[in-house]
DNA sequence: TTGTAAGCGTTATCAA
DNA sequence: TTGATAACGCTTACAA
């Protein structure tokens, strides 16, 4: 193995001034950096990681803790976070908690050590023992706020409100809601939107259809719920529901969107691989995972001075970085509302495609 | 932060003793090793990775490297590493090559300088760079094979005999193929296995529609081309292209399985979102990510005499370990062929569900 | 600008 | 079984 010590010898310098040659080329005369850099590269030089890591206590690692990597959502934040901090020259080490808190507890206390700091997606873990793992690690939440912590979320209300506003444009007076979980912190603002909208609209009517599983089975259920309510439209927790209440129609001779419109939330690959095509509100998760990288390294950089008024990232503790949503139109909504009548007649549209 | 030598002075012994009392429990007597223990669980003594690091040369990490961690393939190999690395100890660095070669090659020199071994993921670089690399740290294949490197790699070729087993049975004697791009190493052993299928079948033919890219609107391309082929059944190359294939001849009024079958291959999870479920070769991701951190772990060991007999998981350089894949029937293929006629017509199916 | 030398916290070697 | 002590390879005061 070549050392620094080797690569200094043979530029004839002492190993203080081949360190600072590669770290801090500012800091050396031209000559010998120039002798330093040519040695490391004949003698093929490669830094040992585990000692710079040792004298700096730096890891040039950040870690990544999502529920489950196989959930698009979720790979898609962490393919997103994995990008920028690549591109910031950090590696990413990731965790998969498999949606349990016990697996998440453990998980983060032995990834902290290893990291620069955390990035937790969704986490379960309580607020107290979140703050505690921030004591040991710089951490940022993404998709969950708790006390002060530096966190990056979508802002849930505001996509139910562009959902409903659509809806009511294309003339539905009548909007089902297939929720989440009753404990889901995003269900909750997702809620909190659909009521607002529909306060602010007036004219709008929504039959709550309960809770439903996140899942495509979920949906199923919600389905059959949809066909009775007598709603025009249905607007689902996920897109993972929304694809379950569109196949339970279509199952029982209901014509989506010329019978009843479906919209979903979050955008999955998968809403676009049906027919008709899922109308949804689109989560960019790729913002979500900059975001979070950004404000981790807000925190975490060497230059941490009080820099007044000069990052762009987030102050660690201020408010939570919201990332926008936008509804995306396609198939599933592309008629106005058949005349309201019986609920699962299948009558001809009123507006053909 | 606490360090060894406070925990070695509160339990009044050196720090060799400390530190074989938390590494080696065995090697110490018993009255020092709780003193020690206790001393480090009052003080809360973390060890510190960096040293250790430096001093034994092990991260206890590895490191993975897909194409693209949002490919659900992907994503589940990697929740599958990351479940066996955790499982013995290890953490997982993670990298995204975008599905791009230069990127790759970055990335795999940085990562092994960071962890213990590299598991590459279909990757794309040479036989000759992958043998280069390996000299750096330990490498394992997924998805490939190079030399004699240690390779975990699917049965692709039985995976197609399955299929075309399954669809004869039905009665089917005319096959369609939606193949991948001609440079894929995977298509080129899924068309082995078709071609060897039905020469022992003897009176099935085949029609190949010719290359198409590997996504979804691979398969909408090819499903056209399918209703022309006069083909009762269609293999495609993976269930993106099926799922293309099944929107296609949907959107076109040819009903499956009535008018035509088709089979994927992959079984992402979407596969059973459509309807008809699409019927697909299923491959078991995650015994192709246990079995990748075995192979790596059984290089890696600290334990590596040679074992004679010994060790359950394959030696360096020994043969690829080949995966079985697994025909999961669905709707898709639910019914026999209808009888060869027009290759577009809407007809009656012969039997219905 | 450069060099010397003192760490960084562990583990491993070698006597005792 | 234990304890000094020397690595491990790099960074960084501090001096020159």
């Amino acid at each position: 193995m070549v050392t620094l010590r080797d690569v200094a010898r043979a530029a004839g310098v002492s190993p203080a001034t081949a360190s600072r040659a590669l770290a801090a080329p500012d800091m050396v005369a031209a000559d010998r950096r120039s002798r330093v850099l040519r040695a490391a590269r004949d003698l093929g030089y490669r830094p040992n990681r585990a000692a710079r890591e040792l004298s700096t206590g730096r890891t040039g690692m950040l870690c990544l803790v999502v529920p489950d990597l196989a959930n698009p959502f979720f790979a898609a934040v962490a393919k997103a976070v994995h990008a920028r901090a690549r591109a910031s020259g950090y590696a990413v080490l990731v965790g998969d908690s498999d949606e349990d808190l016990r697996t998440e507890a453990e998980l983060v206390t032995q990834l902290a050590e290893r990291g620069d700091g955390l990035i937790l997606c969704s986490p379960r873990m309580s607020d107290a023992d979140l703050r505690a793992l921030d004591a040991r690690a710089p951490v940022v939440l993404v998709n969950r706020e708790a006390d002060g912590l530096p966190a990056v979320v979508i802002d849930n209300a505001d996509g139910t409100r562009q959902a409903v506003s659509h809806l009511h444009a294309l003339g539905h007076r009548r909007i089902a809601y297939a929720g989440g979980p009753a404990d889901s912190w995003s269900d909750v603002r997702r809620r909190n939107g659909l009521r607002e909208a529909v306060a602010a609209l007036g004219n709008v009517e929504v039959v709550d259809l309960g809770p439903f599983s996140r899942a495509f089975t979920g949906g199923t259920a919600a389905g059959d719920l949809v066909a009775a309510s007598g709603a025009t439209a249905v607007l689902a927790h996920n897109d993972l529901v929304a694809l379950g209440i569109l196949d339970r129609l279509q199952a029982r001779g209901v014509h989506v969107p010329q019978d009843v419109s479906v919209v979903g939330y979050d955008d999955i690959p998968s809403a676009t691989l049906v027919s008709p095509a899922l109308t949804t509100v689109a989560v960019p998760l790729d913002r979500l995972g900059r975001a979070a990288v950004d404000l981790l390294l807000a925190q975490t950089a060497p230059g941490d001075s009080t820099d007044p008024g000069g990052g762009r990232a987030e102050a660690p503790g201020g408010a939570p970085v919201r990332v926008p949503v936008s509804l995306v139109v396609r198939a599933s909504t592309d008629v106005a509302p058949a005349p309201r009548s019986a609920p699962t007649q299948t009558g001809p549209a009123r507006t053909a495609r």
